[in-house]
This record gives C-alpha cells, sequence and structure tokens, in this order.
DNA sequence: GCAAAAGTGTTGGAAATACACCCATGT
DNA sequence: ACATGGGTGTATTTCCAACACTTTTGC
C-alpha cells in the first residue's frame, strides 16, 4: 500500500475544482488496485429561481459518464469530520460559508463507482442563489431544473431522488425553506416555494393563516419594489424564537 | 412481505462472532498504519420486552473501553453493499433473517474510533425478542433498556440516541412497530408498545378508533391465552393492504 | 381606469380528545 | 363473588378546507 497518495489533510485547501478531479482519478486507481474503500461526499445543493427548485450540477469528466451531470463531490480527507468534508466541498464551489446542510443517506453499493469501490455520504444543502451569483462561470457548473433531468454519472440520480424526497419531507416539519429565499421575502415567494418542492396548489389564505399563527415571521416593515402590481409585505423568519419554541414528541400516529 | 424491509440474499456466513472480533483488530491497526478510513456498519437492534424496549449490545473488548457497552458491529467487506453488511451482521450474531433493517446515518468524527479512522453507518434493526431467545447466551451478549444505560464504547451512545430518536419518529409514521411484537398480537400488547417507546400514556380508546379505522388490522378468531383476566382478540398486521394504500404527500406544514 | 396581485373572515366537516360503563375470564 | 383488564359510544373541541370580495399599486 501507498500512504502518500492518501489525501492530504492540511486546512482549507486552495486547490481548484479541476485540481482537485486530476487527483480525485490517481487516488482512486490506486484505492482500487489495493483492494480498498474510499470514502467521498456528494452535495445536492438545492435553489429556488424563478419559481422553481434548481440543482447545481457539473458535467462528469469521467470517461464511462461523459457529458451526464454529476453533483459536486469529493474524497473524504483523512482528518476531516464528514460535515466538514461537506462545507468544504460547498465553499470551494459556490465561496459560501453559511449554508444549510444536512446528511442524507450513505450509498455504498459495490459498483457504484466504476473507478474504484467507493462509499459515498450524500449531503443536502439549501443556498440562496442571488447570493453567490458571480462564482458559477467557471468550469460546467449550472443550475438545472430538478423536476425535467436525465442522464446523471454514476448512481447520481439516485442521491438526487434520495434528497429531493427528504426535502419534501423535511420542508412541512422544519423551517429549511427560508435559506432558499433572500432574508427579506414576501408571502407569496414562500408560497411559491412550498408549492415548487411539493409540487401541490395551495390556497392562499389558508397558507398564511397558517404561517402567522406559528407566530414565527416578522414584519420588516418594507415593501416589495419593481412589481408591476400591489407590493406585498416583506417578512423575516425569527429563527430565535423558533429554536425557544417546545418541541412536541407526540405527532399522532398516521401511516 | 413488508417492502421496507430489504430483503437479504446474501447466503448465511459461517464466521463466528469471535473470529471476527480478532481479524477486525488486526485490520485497523493495518488501516492506521497506512493512514487510511476504515469503513464499518453498527447495527442498534431493538427489541420489546416485558413491557419495554430493549437494545442488544455487547461488552467491548477494547482496552480503552473495557466493561462498556457496544453495539453490534464489523468492517465492511470490499464486495458487499453496506445493507449486505447490516444483515451479515444480524444474521452472525442473532441468526435471524427476516429483520426489518434500516440505515439511519453515518458516523465520521476523526477521533471516533481509538484504534484507526473508522467512518460507521449505523443501521437501526427491529426484531421480536421472543423468536431468537436461544442465541443470546454465547459472548457477552445481553438485552439492556434504552432508558437506564450509559458507559458506552466508542461513541456507540450517539448512535444509539440517533437511532432511538429516528425509531420514535418513525414508528409514528410507518408500521415498524409489528416487527417488535409476535405476528398475533393484542391491542393493549400494540399500545403498551407505543406508550414505551414513546414514553407517553394514550386513551386506550382512542388508541383503538385510530388502528381499527386505518383497517389494517386483521381479526385472526383467536384470543390470548395464560391471562388472569379476560383474553384479548389477537390480530395480524396486513401488509399488502398497507402497500397497496395510497400515500398522501401533502401532510401540512407544521413546526 | 384597468390589470394584477395583496390582503382579509366565515363556515361546515373531519378528526382528535375526553370521558364512564358493562362484559368476559381466571382465581 | 371479585379482581382484572377487554370492549364499546358519545359529546365536545380543535383543526383544516373551501370559498369571494375589497384594496393597493404600476402602467
Amino acid at each position: 500500500m501507498n500512504p502518500e497518495i492518501i489525501p492530504n489533510d492540511g486546512p482549507s485547501s486552495t486547490d481548484t475544482a479541476a485540481a482537485g478531479q486530476k487527483n480525485i482519478k490517481m487516488i482512486l486507481k490506486q484505492l482500487e488496485s489495493d483492494g480498498i474503500i474510499g470514502i467521498s461526499v456528494d452535495c445536492v445543493i438545492f435553489g429556488f429561481d424563478d419559481n422553481e427548485l434548481k440543482v447545481l450540477l457539473i458535467k462528469s469528466d469521467f470517461e464511462k459518464y461523459e457529458n451526464k451531470w454529476s453533483l459536486l463531490g469529493d474524497l473524504v480527507n483523512n482528518h476531516e469530520d464528514l460535515d466538514e468534508a461537506a462545507y468544504r466541498i460547498l465553499r470551494e464551489r459556490t465561496g459560501m460559508d453559511d449554508v444549510y446542510l444536512e446528511q442524507v443517506k450513505a450509498f455504498g453499493e459495490v459498483n457504484r463507482h466504476p473507478a474504484a469501490r467507493v462509499v459515498t455520504i450524500a449531503y443536502c444543502s439549501l443556498i440562496n442563489i442571488e447570493h453567490h451569483q458571480l462564482k458559477i462561470l467557471d468550469n460546467e457548473l449550472h443550475w438545472h431544473r430538478v423536476t425535467t433531468l436525465s442522464d446523471m454519472a454514476f448512481d447520481h440520480r439516485a442521491l438526487l431522488d434520495a434528497c429531493y424526497a427528504w426535502l419534501q419531507k423535511r420542508i412541512q416539519e422544519h423551517p429549511l425553506g427560508f435559506s432558499l429565499l433572500p432574508k427579506k421575502f414576501s408571502l407569496r415567494e414562500l408560497q411559491n416555494l412550498y408549492e415548487a418542492i411539493l409540487d401541490v396548489k395551495l390556497d392562499r389564505r389558508n397558507f398564511r393563516k397558517k404561517f402567522f399563527s406559528m407566530g414565527l415571521l416578522e414584519d420588516t416593515g418594507e415593501l416589495e419594489t419593481d412589481v408591476p402590481h400591489r407590493p406585498g409585505k416583506l417578512y423575516r423568519f425569527n429563527y430565535e424564537k423558533y429554536q425557544k419554541k417546545e418541541r412536541k414528541k407526540w405527532f399522532g400516529i398516521d401511516f
């Protein structure tokens, strides 16, 4: 075995994505020849734009998956936690640090990766597209509609499906959605978000009633601008109040 | 057959648990000296007995954790899926094959294992204690109350907590609970199960109403025996009917 | 003044909760 | 006969779903 080729451990890497990809291939080759299981993290990065849920993808650079879309991932460094690896990937690719991120599921099928045995941990991340417009244009990075999407590399379709299903469920029970919106948002935007993610139509009045009754939205006193109609009020989500709220452990049996 | 039970196909291994444990230490030493990340699976095996939720543990054989309780786990073989590894562990330790098993979470803190860097995938498993009474007595295997439990090896306490929280939530939305009971059970047993796992008191009449209204319990026509009071009817859970039922994707926002 | 979306209450039905009595069995 | 838990029905409340008109702004 060749210890030298194991990924470095230093603090935040300054490698470009392209350089990172090059290293990966060599490392994988080495892992495979040694019969070792590699560990990677893949990030399913969701954004919300134009009233649609988008996911951030890159063109795969594996021959076998030429021209297919791939999630953003990397091998886990030897001295970095899984969460740290996921945050590193986000930082390297989007330049963003204050991001919603949560582990969803491990994928470990023996042949899921053509170059070597690699177990990957899928992370789901939510970011506000507006906030990082700039960094996208390098590489082959693109926001892609979640609904109309096929031809993904590896088993990344399965990872995406798992994260999307996870998101649909999670967003109904936890206030994740606000990570996809600007800090100040109108109720219309919020409703559009829920309708897009859950693929349902909701009654506007009941939707408002629901959110106001939770008492977690703060009126900023500001209004929408640049809309060709009556502007809506802008709200802010009150995370502190949410934290303090006591959770009920009993929801009721239903299946 | 319950669709949520991941099918277990592999042929049954003939390794003994003891032999497995010996190998692990040598392999870990090798991993550490090569600076390689190992990957393991740990099973949190729940059972229900004496109206209490129990978890199956073994005495740790790592010096550092002498006399502490440890989950049942093993390194993942190079040509075995993660699910397969989990089923193998269950088979080796309990002799049971038709078991509820689901992945819960990966734990990858850098220093979670003293001997080497090991990322572990926690699986939650539910088994009917009655059905495998026999195989327990070897090793240092014991059923332990979930509530009164401390001093666990590694980060196994965190794994257990994650699986227990997962179970509490999951059992309210999916019919897992029946895996912990005999095939034929009384409503009292079922209610005791829910009360124990969720740590709540439930109204007996409303509980019955709830389950009967789901229409998934089949009256077996049989009655309890050996009870010092009026015997209750025995029911069976109808998995087929449950599968066919259409799930609603919309539950309602609530947090 | 017109188009477009914001904002607002009420009502009926369904589901959850609270609650008390008789019944069947073993001892 | 009595102790123990099995089995059942109803009234009340709470929550959710359906539904229409007036207001504000930009053009």
